[in-house]
DNA sequence: AAGAGCTTTTGAACACGTTCAAGAAGGAGT
DNA sequence: ACTCCTTCTTGAACGTGTTCAAAAGCTCTT
């Protein structure tokens, strides 16, 4: 990986981090209903004005907590992908590294995934706005895909990354839910599911199945791009374009300009 | 149907009544962020403390609207399930009924779907207080499927209504995304949905498939009770215990000697 | 220096969900 | 009629997310 270039942080990015870095602290110190933005002001040393100033409100803070959960996947999905070459290997182990990073947050997570079923929030994984992560997101199953041994038919192969992706938030939700000692029962159903998936896709080659593999392509095609873009419709999607390469915080800013 | 013994409703029942349409008479004309509590009482003629000592928060209001939409469609879908007798009409007929009786929430709908994610939340469809409702609709799949003149594997028939169950849930997450004009794309998915499940189920007697359904199974029956039972483990439920008496949940009632 | 035009910062004020101590209303027993 | 107890009702007060007009910095030009 190359060096990267590393611009000086302004003193505006310096108080938009401080703020970020401070309220994810007290988040994971007090939970974050018990964090209130006064606390994270004074905490961080500004005015609660100040806060707003960039950050649009409360929930936009947690953001932050997906990009870092995003990123640290992204890199500790490497390993996995470096070593194993079995679909069910690969989906599984991408799976579960996604337990293992997200480990931390799992006490209020929910918190955040509440944004889930509200199309309003910029911070539903199916807006618009999320749309730079949930393609990052997705090229990681198009890796564990193509990475892999097995043979996927070509009708198949294009929707199933995707599909890959929404039963992966499938297990996210199963997990925010789940009670159990060590999370162990999401363990679990990761692991199964990998198994599911790629029996799956290794029985989708039979004739018999053709039908039944043409629905799922149409289905999927037809209706998953329209709910980004039905999302996208309303909205000026400009900038969101660097977050890949810097902190996760630049396209925020970016997002709020175009707003 | 038999004429139902109407005991004569208390004064409490009243009031408790008159404050619940109030509020959802104010939801559907001005919105759920824009009615405040004050409002509700005030139109409602009794003080702000009254609606808190029936209703827990102003999101335990939004459960009218659950009982509302559960209890019509539970009636709209016997006609449905009376005249069809194919797995597919039948399923996507339920469906669809259910897109026909949504249809005036949802603007606001994502509000109260916003729950769903949230363990905390009593409204949640997957929580504990949930559990008869849920039980409900899951008790329509089995009849759908009971009723239809399809031959279901044996294995598949058990899990089969509580997964026909989730992807509804699927398709209310899609509808409540859903933009497009008169919700057609929603419409147009849960026909295709229906046509997706009935082959499928079709499917599942071929020999190679054998592994894949018992997987199937095995996820699901594995997994999915756990969801419940790890919800309802923690919980002291002050008050609220009338609700659901006084209001229209002698489905839930019937559904309990079933579970 | 001084001004002009921005970006950034401030903190008081506001709105709304929620709580709570106190009282009113309605019996049941004597 | 009086007391006691429960159920119901009240409205002021509190905490917190959010807004906004004003001030303070900055940077560049003249």
């Amino acid at each position: 990986m190359p060096a990267q270039n590393q611009p000086p942080p302004t003193k505006s990015e310096q108080t938009r981090t401080l703020i970020l870095e401070t309220a994810m602290r007290l988040f994971q110190e007090r939970g974050y209903d018990k964090t209130t933005m006064r606390a994270v002001a004074a905490e961080a040393g500004v005015s609660v004005g100040n806060a707003y100033y960039y950050f649009a409100s409360k929930e936009h803070l947690i953001q932050g907590f997906y990009d870092r959960i995003a990123q640290e996947h992204q890199a500790a999905v490497r390993e996995v992908l470096d070593r194993e070459t079995g679909l069910e290997e690969r989906l599984a182990g991408v799976l579960r590294a996604w337990l293992d990073i997200a480990t931390p947050y799992h006490e209020f997570a929910a918190q955040f995934f509440k944004n889930a079923a509200d199309p309003e929030s910029p911070l539903s994984p199916f807006s618009a706005e999320s749309e730079h992560a949930r393609q990052a997101a997705i090229d990681v199953h198009r890796e564990v895909l193509a990475g892999s041994k097995a043979k996927v038919p070509a009708e198949l192969a294009e929707a199933l990354p995707e599909l890959m992706w929404l039963s992966q938030m499938g297990l996210v939700l199963y997990w925010v839910f789940d009670r159990s000692p060590e999370r162990e029962r999401s363990r679990r159903l990761a692991g199964r599911g990998a198994r599911l998936t790629a029996r799956g896709v290794a029985l989708a080659r039979f004739r018999v199945l053709r039908p039944l593999v043409h629905e799922v392509h149409e289905l999927f095609t037809d209706f998953l791009p329209g709910m980004a873009q039905t999302a996208v419709a309303r909205k000026a999607t400009k900038g969101t374009r660097e977050a890949e390469e810097a902190k996760g915080s630049e396209e925020a800013k970016g997002a709020e300009g175009a707003a």
